[in-house]
DNA sequence: GTCTATATTTGGATAGAC
DNA sequence: GTCTATCCAAATATAGAC
């Protein structure tokens, strides 16, 4: 069941609608007269409760990341405090929320593929209000992965780290496409390992 | 040196400029008039040489996908000539030539993450243009890998593939942005056997 | 082939009634 | 909070002179 008209407020509604067009069509992609059509609501709505695409745009993903971002800070402190951890512990704590919320309902599965979109995306703004808000969990990780990777120097690190955390969201995207949630869901204990194993192989060697 | 202005045609300036804004903002979210502006060329040229956006975005695909293709398709064929060839040696032949373009010029740089966002895209007639004039070229490698891999059944190969394919392609669009490519460049060897020991890991196994 | 000027459409945002 | 109507900017596309 999409988040259509019945229960839920104009505002949610939109948002929900948001979500899913944005992850199909992509931000620029998808006009706010599709979204309030999609939505059933009125094309001023969009403006009388974000004021603007711009601040619709963050409250998409803030509305996720909130959650997603706390449960990944969880998780990584459990691990943390785990004296003898490993790398493949710190990347669980970082996919696993993830997967987790993409199986939540159908609006995870279109956040993860909206969150892809903001890899893709170079928009300064975006990228900035991302930083802003959420670069301190990134910084969390970062540090953890550092003090299992001592031989790497820190513009090595953040380089793979990057590439790492690019394409676990790539993955995680197509995951989040509707026909394959059955097969990924069956095998979810595997499909985490999987990309962990994948990951961790990626930030060993050289 | 970027296809700037000086000893190109217009129409090859269009295509340049217009690749690396595509990369940089998304299919709609770069307007021909930024494209004609930073080409330095009219406005209405686009029209004429090209006849529209949509079919301006096709010849940006062509120009290095026929290309890309045909190196694919070579390296593909020399290693199926081998008889004990491994999942490896084709996911090389993916790979290698992708990586090796990305590295040709500042153009094939900025059009790995142009491919990237055509992945993202869900744009019903790009998918279909793409698939029309390149699937045999992912047909021919999904047989390859189809025959490496018996144990798996046709759905859960083109699962996997699609993932593995999203993931490198995103890696490498990593690798396309401009801070990185000495990085890259220097260890090209390493970078490559990382990928496709990533990848590897991915497709055996359950 | 290239330019200027313009037609047409679409999109973001707002004013003001209810 | 929601709706209608409207404004304004930006974008695609074309017509026609050079």
């Amino acid at each position: 069941m999409s988040p259509g008209q019945p229960g839920f407020s104009t505002r949610e509604r939109i948002l929900g609608v948001a979500e899913t067009l944005f992850a199909r069509h992509g931000f620029a992609g998808a006009s706010l007269r599709q979204v309030t059509a999609a939505a059933k609501v009125n094309l001023a709505a969009v403006n009388y409760h974000f004021g603007s695409k711009e601040s619709l745009i963050e409250e998409v993903f803030r509305r996720r990341l909130d959650e997603l971002n706390r449960h990944r800070l969880d998780a990584l402190a459990a691990v943390a405090a785990k004296p003898e951890h490993t790398l493949e512990d710190v990347l669980d704590a970082f996919v696993r929320p993830a997967l987790e919320q993409s199986m939540d309902d159908a609006g995870g599965s279109a956040f993860v593929r909206v969150l892809a979109r903001a890899y893709a995306e170079h928009d300064e703004r975006l990228r900035r209000f991302l930083s802003d808000n959420y670069g301190h969990v990134l910084r969390e990780f970062a540090a953890a992965f550092g003090r299992l990777l001592p031989h790497l120097d820190k513009d090595e690190l953040y380089w793979r780290l990057d590439i790492v955390a690019g394409s676990l969201t790539y993955a995680m995207a197509d995951f989040g496409m509707i026909k394959r949630r059955e097969a990924v869901g069956e095998h979810r204990e595997r499909t985490v390992r999987h990309l962990i194993h994948f990951a961790a192989a990626g930030l060993r060697a050289p």
